[in-house]
DNA sequence: TATATATACCTTGACAGACGAGGTATCGTG
DNA sequence: CACGATACCTCGTCTGTCAAGGTATATATA
């Protein structure tokens, strides 16, 4: 059973943040890993993660730049800022009142 | 700190249908033991609410009566069916699953 | 050589749920 | 009589998700 969009909604960035916390990662193997994390039960789509990270990008919470591959298809490279860092101790805490709230009113 | 609407979004069904599983309520009420069950942390709005409401009806997970106050504004019930308790039980087995996947992403 | 698959990026437009802002009516209290 | 609490409701807007479409490169297969 895969996960609904609307209750990954609204974790999205979070969750990015957190791959680009271990090491900079490109739109592709961010999804590939998410996946491969779950075992294939979130898939945030492609469109979807584009969007995101503008949001990310905006907020200054990443920066981007291209990777020097010489062979196969460029690739654009995210990192996180010190602001991404800090936000994203706000998303976790923020997680866990959620899921906290959600198991006592969920019997 | 109170918990962003993103967050919140795609459980509100669950969560009336585990309020409607102890009995039956109406919509202020439900409200209202939402905000005192999570301490004011999460609180759904009205128009939330009721649309959630029409949802459920038309989904067949809830039915509805009024109530018979003699005294004050009139109460509109609402009461789970055999189908929302089973409609319940994959919202409650969907949470779990997310709920493992997102602790999983974010580290 | 053609074609398919995997990698890798991106945009547009539509959809659905949340909610702000507005409304109605009843009752008790100062 | 004004006000706050109780109790219901609707309309229109906003925002994140995603289906569907596009581009380009490299490799394996027929």
């Amino acid at each position: 059973m895969s996960i609904t969009s609307d209750i990954l909604r609204g974790h999205t960035e979070a969750i990015i943040l957190a791959h680009l916390l271990e090491q900079d990662s490109y739109g592709y193997q961010i999804n590939k890993d998410i996946m491969k994390k779950t075992e294939n039960r979130c898939e945030l789509k492609e469109a979807t993660l584009y969007s995101a990270f503008r949001r990310l990008e905006q907020a200054g919470y990443i920066r981007t730049y291209w990777g020097d591959e010489t062979v196969g298809a460029r690739r654009r490279y995210y990192s996180i800022t010190e602001e991404g860092r800090r936000a994203y101790q706000v998303y976790k805490r923020e997680w866990e009142e959620a899921k906290a709230a959600i198991d006592k009113l969920l019997i």
